[in-house]
DNA sequence: CACTGCGTGTTACCGTAAGTAACAAGCAGG
DNA sequence: CCTGCTTGTTACTTACGGTAACACGCAGTG
C-alpha cells in the first residue's frame, strides 16, 4: 500500500496547494498585489510558514498565482484571435478581449502588472528579469502567431517579435491609461488602437497652416 | 533686514534640497528604485529625519527626483519630434531616442517605471494612481502634439490622446523587452516598429496555404 | 504496546526598511 | 542672558518577509 498511499498524500498536499491558492486569489482580489503573506495565511485560516512550506517564498507563491490567471487570459486572447473573420475583426476582438479583462478585475490586472521583485536578482544590475512576466508571455505568443500566419518576407521571426511586444505594449498602456481615466467607451478604444495599427498615423494629412509633422 | 535673510534662508534651504537630490540620483543609479531612504541619507552624509524633513515621506523624494529626469527626457524627445525632417524619420528618431536613453541608463530608467507605492491611495481600490507616472506624461505631451499637427477629423481629440498613450506604451513595451534579451541592433528594432505604426502589419498577406490571420 | 517517521500546525524570533518622537547644538536678535 | 529657529542626532515603533524550534496527530513496524 506504499505506493498508493504516497499517491493519495501528494493528491492531499495538491488540494492543499490549490486551496491556498485560492484563498491567496480572494486577497489579491480585495488588497492587490500588496497583500502581505500574513493577511494570505489568515485568509486560508492559517499562519505563515504553512505558506513558506508551500511556496518556498513570496514569490514562488505570487508565480503560481501569476500563472492560472495568465493561463486563463491567453486562453480568451487565443480564442478571440481565431475566431474565422477578417484580420482587423480579429484584431479588434482581441484587445476588446483584452480589455475587458482587464476592466473586470483591475485588482487582478494590478497584481499581473507588478514586478515580481526577484529575489533571484540579487546584487546584479542586470536590467533582466525584472517587468511584468505576464507582458513578455503575451508578447512571445503573439510573435509566434504573427510568423505563423503572416507572410513577413525575410527577417520575418525577429520583426514577429518585436511586433509582438510592440503591439503588447500599446494594449497594455492605452489599456492603463484608459482603466485609470475612462476616457471614453470600450469600443470607441478598440477603433482607435486598430486605426493605429491600420497606419492611420501615417496615412494622416498635416494640419492645413500647423507647424507640420 | 528681515526679508533678505528670508530669501537667504529660501535659498539655502532650496539649494540644500538640490544637494539631496543629486545624493539620491547617485544611490538610485547605483542601487535601482529599492535604494532605500537610509542609504540616500547616508550617501547624503546625514542621517533619515533631514530627508524627511525636506520630502515629507518616500514617495516624495522619489516624485521630486523623477521630475527632474521625465523633464530632461521629454526635453531630448522633444527634440527628436521637432526636426525638420518626413515624418517617419521624426518618429523614428523620437523612438530611437528614447530607447537610447533607457539603454544609457537603465538603473534610472527602472526607477522611473516604478509604480509609485502611493501613499496616498491607501484603501482605495481605485485602480487610478498606480502606474508609472513617467509613461502618463509622455503619453499625454505626446498626444497634444499629434492633436497639434495631425489633421484626424473629428473626435480628433479623443484620437490623439488614444494614440500618444498606445505609442508611447508600444515604445515602452518593446523597448523594456528589448533591452532585457536585447535580440538584435537598436536600429533595427526602430525601423520594425516603424513600419508597424505605418501599417506593415495590416498590409502582410497570409502565410500561402497557412492557417490565414 | 511503545517507537519511529512524517506532514501539519504553532509560537516566537531575526533583519530590514519606513517613518517618528525627543532631544542637543549652533546661531540670529531682543 | 534668554528666546526662537534651523540643523542635526539617537533611539524608538511598526510592519513585513522569512526562519528556527518545538508540538500534535497519525500511518506503519518491532
Amino acid at each position: 500500500m506504499q505506493t498508493s498511499q504516497r499517491l493519495d498524500q501528494q493528491q492531499a498536499t495538491e488540494n492543499r496547494r490549490r486551496e491556498l491558492l485560492e484563498a491567496a486569489d480572494r486577497v489579491v482580489l480585495r488588497d492587490g498585489p500588496e497583500a502581505s503573506m500574513n493577511a494570505i495565511a489568515a485568509e486560508a485560516g492559517i499562519t505563515k510558514p504553512i505558506l513558506y512550506r508551500h511556496f518556498g517564498d513570496k514569490s514562488g507563491l505570487y508565480r503560481a498565482l501569476a500563472k492560472r490567471h495568465t493561463d486563463a487570459l491567453l486562453d480568451t486572447l487565443r480564442t478571440a484571435l481565431d475566431s474565422r473573420t477578417a484580420r482587423r475583426d480579429r484584431v479588434e476582438a482581441t484587445l476588446d478581449a483584452y480589455l475587458a479583462a482587464i476592466e473586470a478585475r483591475p485588482q487582478v490586472y494590478r497584481f499581473l502588472m507588478h514586478p515580481t521583485e526577484d529575489a533571484d536578482a540579487e546584487k546584479d544590475f542586470d536590467t533582466r528579469r525584472y517587468s511584468a512576466p505576464l507582458l513578455r508571455r503575451l508578447g512571445e505568443e503573439l510573435a509566434k502567431i504573427i510568423a505563423e500566419r503572416l507572410d513577413l518576407g525575410p527577417n520575418s521571426e525577429e520583426l514577429a517579435r518585436v511586433w509582438g511586444h510592440g503591439i503588447v505594449g500599446m494594449m497594455h498602456g492605452a489599456g492603463d491609461w484608459w482603466l485609470a481615466e475612462r476616457p471614453c467607451e470600450r469600443a470607441q478604444l478598440v477603433a482607435h488602437l486598430a486605426d493605429l495599427l491600420w497606419g492611420r498615423l501615417a496615412a494622416a494629412g498635416d494640419i492645413p497652416g500647423g507647424p507640420g509633422f
